[in-house]
DNA sequence: CGAGCGCATGCATAAATCGACATATATCCC
DNA sequence: GGGATATATGTCGATTTATGCATGCGCTCG
Protein backbone atom coordinates (compact mmCIF):
# COMPACT_ATOMS: atom_id res chain seq x y z
CA UNK A 1 0.00 0.00 0.00
CA UNK A 2 2.40 2.42 -0.85
CA UNK A 3 0.08 5.48 -1.38
CA UNK A 4 -0.25 6.18 -4.61
CA UNK A 5 -1.60 9.54 -4.47
CA UNK A 6 1.33 10.45 -2.98
CA UNK A 7 3.66 9.08 -5.67
CA UNK A 8 1.39 10.90 -8.53
CA UNK A 9 1.34 14.30 -6.36
CA UNK A 10 4.19 16.13 -8.18
CA UNK A 11 3.31 17.27 -11.52
CA UNK A 12 6.76 15.57 -12.69
CA UNK A 13 5.89 12.12 -12.33
CA UNK A 14 2.62 12.40 -13.81
CA UNK A 15 4.35 14.08 -17.11
CA UNK A 16 6.51 10.57 -17.24
CA UNK A 17 3.59 8.81 -17.21
CA UNK A 18 1.37 11.00 -19.27
CA UNK A 19 5.35 10.58 -21.72
CA UNK A 20 4.38 6.60 -21.41
CA UNK A 21 1.11 6.55 -22.22
CA UNK A 22 1.28 5.00 -25.98
CA UNK A 23 4.19 2.66 -25.03
CA UNK A 24 6.84 1.86 -23.93
CA UNK A 25 10.30 4.94 -24.10
CA UNK A 26 13.69 5.41 -23.58
CA UNK A 27 14.49 7.63 -20.76
CA UNK A 28 16.20 9.78 -23.21
CA UNK A 29 12.83 10.31 -25.28
CA UNK A 30 11.18 10.69 -22.21
CA UNK A 31 13.98 13.76 -21.35
CA UNK A 32 12.86 14.94 -24.91
CA UNK A 33 9.10 14.27 -23.93
CA UNK A 34 9.17 16.07 -20.64
CA UNK A 35 11.62 18.82 -21.08
CA UNK A 36 13.04 17.71 -17.57
CA UNK A 37 17.12 17.25 -16.91
CA UNK A 38 18.00 13.65 -17.15
CA UNK A 39 18.95 12.89 -13.88
CA UNK A 40 15.92 13.82 -13.13
CA UNK A 41 13.42 11.67 -15.39
CA UNK A 42 15.90 8.84 -13.98
CA UNK A 43 15.43 9.41 -10.35
CA UNK A 44 11.47 9.87 -10.91
CA UNK A 45 11.31 6.97 -13.11
CA UNK A 46 13.31 4.90 -9.88
CA UNK A 47 10.67 5.51 -8.25
CA UNK A 48 8.23 5.03 -10.11
CA UNK A 49 9.52 1.55 -10.83
CA UNK A 50 10.11 0.51 -7.20
CA UNK A 51 6.48 1.23 -6.32
CA UNK A 52 5.55 -0.48 -8.95
CA UNK A 53 3.88 1.97 -11.51
CA UNK A 54 6.26 1.82 -14.19
CA UNK A 55 8.45 -1.52 -15.24
CA UNK A 56 11.47 -1.66 -16.85
CA UNK A 57 13.21 -3.26 -19.78
CA UNK A 58 16.73 -3.39 -21.04
CA UNK A 59 17.74 -3.66 -23.97
CA UNK A 60 21.47 -2.81 -25.02
CA UNK A 61 22.71 0.37 -23.19
CA UNK A 62 18.54 1.40 -23.56
CA UNK A 63 16.60 1.04 -20.50
CA UNK A 64 12.86 1.24 -21.73
CA UNK A 65 9.90 1.86 -18.98
CA UNK A 66 6.56 1.20 -19.73
CA UNK A 67 3.24 1.26 -18.08
CA UNK A 68 2.07 -0.90 -14.97
CA UNK A 69 -1.44 -0.74 -14.43
CA UNK A 70 -1.61 -2.53 -11.06
CA UNK A 71 -1.17 0.73 -8.39
CA UNK A 72 -2.74 2.77 -10.44
CA UNK A 73 -5.62 0.54 -10.00
CA UNK A 74 -5.79 1.31 -6.32
CA UNK A 75 -6.22 4.98 -7.21
CA UNK A 76 -9.18 4.32 -9.67
CA UNK A 77 -11.07 2.24 -7.10
CA UNK A 78 -10.62 4.47 -4.21
CA UNK A 79 -12.25 7.33 -6.43
CA UNK A 80 -14.58 4.69 -7.73
CA UNK A 81 -16.32 4.89 -4.73
CA UNK A 82 -17.01 8.84 -5.14
CA UNK A 83 -18.98 8.62 -8.48
CA UNK A 84 -22.06 9.28 -6.95
CA UNK A 85 -20.81 12.28 -5.93
CA UNK A 86 -21.01 14.24 -8.98
CA UNK A 87 -22.81 11.37 -11.32
CA UNK A 88 -26.44 13.12 -11.93
CA UNK A 89 -26.28 15.62 -9.44
CA UNK A 90 -27.29 15.36 -5.60
CA UNK A 91 -30.84 13.78 -5.87
CA UNK A 92 -30.30 10.41 -6.47
CA UNK A 93 -27.17 10.01 -3.69
CA UNK A 94 -29.62 8.15 -1.03
CA UNK A 95 -30.50 5.54 -3.26
CA UNK A 96 -26.82 5.43 -4.71
CA UNK A 97 -25.68 4.76 -0.81
CA UNK A 98 -27.78 1.71 -0.19
CA UNK A 99 -24.77 -0.67 -2.69
CA UNK A 100 -21.93 -0.57 -2.16
CA UNK A 101 -20.03 0.00 -5.25
CA UNK A 102 -16.91 -1.47 -6.92
CA UNK A 103 -14.75 -0.31 -9.29
CA UNK A 104 -16.46 0.84 -12.48
CA UNK A 105 -15.24 2.22 -16.07
CA UNK A 106 -15.24 5.85 -16.35
CA UNK A 107 -15.97 7.72 -19.29
CA UNK A 108 -13.63 10.40 -20.68
CA UNK A 109 -14.22 13.88 -21.03
CA UNK B 1 -5.73 23.09 -11.56
CA UNK B 2 -4.67 22.50 -7.78
CA UNK B 3 -3.51 19.32 -8.51
CA UNK B 4 -5.86 17.23 -7.14
CA UNK B 5 -3.17 14.33 -6.54
CA UNK B 6 -1.18 16.28 -4.46
CA UNK B 7 -4.56 16.72 -2.21
CA UNK B 8 -4.87 13.71 -1.90
CA UNK B 9 -1.32 12.43 -0.42
CA UNK B 10 -1.33 12.57 2.75
CA UNK B 11 -3.63 9.87 4.75
CA UNK B 12 -5.26 11.86 6.62
CA UNK B 13 -7.01 13.89 3.95
CA UNK B 14 -7.93 10.89 1.97
CA UNK B 15 -9.75 9.35 5.68
CA UNK B 16 -11.24 12.23 6.16
CA UNK B 17 -13.10 12.02 2.44
CA UNK B 18 -13.58 8.69 3.64
CA UNK B 19 -15.30 9.26 6.67
CA UNK B 20 -17.49 12.04 4.47
CA UNK B 21 -18.61 8.92 2.18
CA UNK B 22 -21.93 8.17 3.63
CA UNK B 23 -22.88 12.10 3.96
CA UNK B 24 -22.72 15.45 6.12
CA UNK B 25 -20.64 14.99 9.14
CA UNK B 26 -19.74 17.47 11.60
CA UNK B 27 -16.12 18.62 12.91
CA UNK B 28 -16.28 16.96 15.92
CA UNK B 29 -18.15 13.55 14.34
CA UNK B 30 -15.04 13.67 11.95
CA UNK B 31 -12.67 13.79 14.78
CA UNK B 32 -13.92 10.65 16.19
CA UNK B 33 -14.14 9.02 13.18
CA UNK B 34 -10.86 9.88 11.96
CA UNK B 35 -8.81 9.76 15.62
CA UNK B 36 -6.95 12.67 14.63
CA UNK B 37 -6.36 15.86 16.51
CA UNK B 38 -9.62 18.21 16.35
CA UNK B 39 -7.16 21.44 14.72
CA UNK B 40 -5.96 19.20 12.33
CA UNK B 41 -9.36 17.94 10.98
CA UNK B 42 -10.16 21.65 10.75
CA UNK B 43 -6.94 22.75 9.01
CA UNK B 44 -7.38 19.80 6.42
CA UNK B 45 -10.76 20.40 5.72
CA UNK B 46 -10.06 24.32 4.99
CA UNK B 47 -7.71 23.09 2.63
CA UNK B 48 -10.10 20.83 1.38
CA UNK B 49 -12.91 23.58 1.31
CA UNK B 50 -10.49 26.06 -0.51
CA UNK B 51 -9.65 23.33 -2.80
CA UNK B 52 -13.55 22.32 -3.65
CA UNK B 53 -13.43 18.93 -2.58
CA UNK B 54 -15.79 19.35 0.07
CA UNK B 55 -18.40 22.41 0.90
CA UNK B 56 -19.53 23.80 3.80
CA UNK B 57 -22.58 24.16 5.50
CA UNK B 58 -23.05 26.47 9.21
CA UNK B 59 -25.98 25.19 10.95
CA UNK B 60 -25.47 26.86 14.44
CA UNK B 61 -22.37 26.57 15.94
CA UNK B 62 -21.91 23.26 13.97
CA UNK B 63 -19.94 23.28 10.45
CA UNK B 64 -21.27 20.23 8.40
CA UNK B 65 -19.10 19.06 5.63
CA UNK B 66 -20.05 17.26 2.52
CA UNK B 67 -17.88 15.80 -0.23
CA UNK B 68 -18.14 17.66 -3.81
CA UNK B 69 -17.38 15.88 -6.85
CA UNK B 70 -15.87 18.30 -9.24
CA UNK B 71 -12.51 17.91 -8.42
CA UNK B 72 -12.28 14.50 -7.72
CA UNK B 73 -13.83 13.88 -10.87
CA UNK B 74 -10.53 15.34 -12.87
CA UNK B 75 -8.31 12.86 -10.95
CA UNK B 76 -10.11 9.65 -12.03
CA UNK B 77 -10.49 10.97 -15.94
CA UNK B 78 -6.94 11.17 -15.69
CA UNK B 79 -6.53 8.54 -13.78
CA UNK B 80 -9.27 6.51 -17.20
CA UNK B 81 -6.42 7.51 -19.58
CA UNK B 82 -4.58 4.36 -17.91
CA UNK B 83 -7.20 1.81 -17.56
CA UNK B 84 -6.21 -0.24 -20.33
CA UNK B 85 -3.15 -0.94 -18.26
CA UNK B 86 -5.10 -3.08 -15.85
CA UNK B 87 -7.91 -4.15 -18.14
CA UNK B 88 -7.97 -7.63 -19.12
CA UNK B 89 -4.62 -8.50 -18.05
CA UNK B 90 -1.57 -7.97 -20.70
CA UNK B 91 -3.46 -9.34 -23.71
CA UNK B 92 -5.48 -6.15 -24.66
CA UNK B 93 -2.43 -4.35 -24.36
CA UNK B 94 -1.52 -4.91 -27.77
CA UNK B 95 -4.48 -3.47 -29.59
CA UNK B 96 -5.01 -0.62 -27.47
CA UNK B 97 -1.53 0.30 -28.41
CA UNK B 98 -2.09 -0.05 -31.93
CA UNK B 99 -3.53 3.70 -32.41
CA UNK B 100 -1.05 4.96 -31.08
CA UNK B 101 2.56 4.13 -32.68
CA UNK B 102 5.26 2.53 -30.04
CA UNK B 103 8.51 4.81 -29.65
CA UNK B 104 10.84 5.94 -32.35
CA UNK B 105 14.14 7.20 -32.91
CA UNK B 106 13.79 10.96 -32.89
CA UNK B 107 15.88 13.42 -33.76
CA UNK B 108 17.20 16.59 -31.73
CA UNK B 109 15.61 19.78 -32.97
C1' DC C 1 40.28 -0.60 -27.29
C1' DG C 2 39.15 3.93 -26.64
C1' DA C 3 35.80 7.58 -27.20
C1' DG C 4 31.16 8.80 -26.82
C1' DC C 5 26.58 7.99 -25.54
C1' DG C 6 22.80 6.53 -22.42
C1' DC C 7 21.63 6.13 -17.95
C1' DA C 8 22.11 6.08 -12.88
C1' DT C 9 23.62 7.85 -8.44
C1' DG C 10 25.58 10.98 -4.59
C1' DC C 11 25.37 15.12 -2.38
C1' DA C 12 23.68 19.46 -1.11
C1' DT C 13 20.12 22.84 -1.00
C1' DA C 14 15.71 24.66 -0.76
C1' DA C 15 10.93 24.33 -0.37
C1' DA C 16 6.70 22.35 1.05
C1' DT C 17 4.04 20.35 4.64
C1' DC C 18 2.13 17.74 8.53
C1' DG C 19 1.22 17.45 13.22
C1' DA C 20 1.38 19.18 18.15
C1' DC C 21 0.22 22.66 21.20
C1' DA C 22 -1.79 26.85 22.62
C1' DT C 23 -5.17 30.05 21.85
C1' DA C 24 -8.87 32.78 19.61
C1' DT C 25 -13.76 33.19 17.96
C1' DA C 26 -18.54 31.96 17.85
C1' DT C 27 -22.76 29.86 19.34
C1' DC C 28 -25.84 27.70 22.59
C1' DC C 29 -27.99 26.82 27.04
C1' DC C 30 -29.03 27.82 31.81
C1' DG D 1 -24.39 37.15 31.37
C1' DG D 2 -21.43 33.21 32.00
C1' DG D 3 -19.82 28.93 31.14
C1' DA D 4 -19.51 25.17 28.13
C1' DT D 5 -19.30 23.42 23.61
C1' DA D 6 -17.87 23.60 18.66
C1' DT D 7 -14.72 25.12 15.48
C1' DA D 8 -10.90 27.84 13.61
C1' DT D 9 -6.25 29.78 13.49
C1' DG D 10 -1.33 30.94 14.58
C1' DT D 11 3.24 29.33 15.51
C1' DC D 12 6.87 26.22 15.66
C1' DG D 13 9.62 22.17 14.95
C1' DA D 14 10.66 18.23 12.48
C1' DT D 15 10.43 15.52 8.53
C1' DT D 16 9.95 14.65 3.98
C1' DT D 17 11.01 15.51 -0.68
C1' DA D 18 12.03 17.54 -5.06
C1' DT D 19 15.43 19.33 -8.11
C1' DG D 20 20.46 21.09 -9.66
C1' DC D 21 24.98 19.83 -10.49
C1' DA D 22 28.73 16.78 -10.77
C1' DT D 23 30.17 12.36 -11.41
C1' DG D 24 30.34 7.30 -12.02
C1' DC D 25 29.47 3.26 -14.82
C1' DG D 26 28.24 0.17 -18.55
C1' DC D 27 27.56 -0.59 -23.36
C1' DT D 28 28.51 0.03 -28.33
C1' DC D 29 30.68 1.07 -32.35
C1' DG D 30 34.26 2.63 -35.20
Amino acid sequence: MPDVFRLLAPPSRRHLLEALRDGERSVHDLVERTRMSQPSVSKQLRILRESGLVSLRSEGRHHLYSIRGRSLREASEWLSYYERFWEGGLKRMDEALQREPGPRARRKP
